[in-house]
DNA sequence: CATTTTCGTTACGATACCGTATCGTTTCCC
DNA sequence: GGGAAACGATACGGTATCGTAACGAAAATG
């Protein structure tokens, strides 16, 4: 099941959840942030630092800070790695889980009442 | 012609999406620089500042900066209203009309490398 | 005309992110 | 065991954005 669309479509949903997003959202959150929120929440488990540096081709200190500011929000937690104590396992929260089901809501919203 | 997604085709594509963006782009603009330019190129001119503060929900400094930027790197040009000089016209740009259309090729493409 | 309103910009201090380099801890390897 | 390597976090100086407030220019008001 493709999913097919037109130029004019594609940028028509961007700028309608983009303009939503920026007018609702509180959390704010950068692009790169994100990016890594969804690689968390849509790719199986487990996360490190260092995986998701690579995945997104940023550095390591990148992914550190914006775990740092999405864990205040509650977005995601940290845990230590018990087999290997120098890894870092970055887990999901409820609170992540129902952030990302919202976008997602919303994407389908809009993208319905794109072309109605 | 309603656009018509499932919940993991939405947050499946903005992954996809925008994991390439944080890739490939050396721009990275800003969640709301982005609303603005995508404003300016998708909704009939003319755009103004205090039009698209209004439209996004932020203040004129937030529109004045970004336009600020984005001029810099040739995204959008600003001139003056000669019906009314107190007015500034924001203006497309070559540059920004093909930023815009790699994305939607970008969105495109990964729309249908979503569900092949 | 003088005053008020409108429009975009600038000033200001605060905050957050950037990239590079370095650090402390833990594991690996000889 | 002892040194090298891996991992994540921290330090640092630089840059960009933030929100609020004030500013100058231009137009509308009366």
């Amino acid at each position: 099941m493709p999913l097919d669309l037109t130029p004019s479509q594609a940028l028509g949903l961007w700028h309608a959840v983009t303009l939503q997003q920026v007018h609702e959202d509180g959390r704010d959150l950068t692009l790169r942030q994100l990016a890594i929120l969804l690689e968390i929440y849509l790719v199986p488990p487990p996360h490190t630092v260092r995986g998701l540096a690579a995945k997104l081709g940023v550095t390591k200190p990148v992914i550190t800070r914006a775990l740092d500011t999405m864990g205040e929000q509650g977005l995601v937690t940290r845990m230590r790695d018990d087999r290997d104590r120098r890894n870092v396992i970055i887990k999901r929260t409820v609170d992540g889980a129902l952030y990302l089901e919202r976008l997602g809501d919303l994407i389908i919203a809009r993208g319905r009442a794109q072309n109605p």
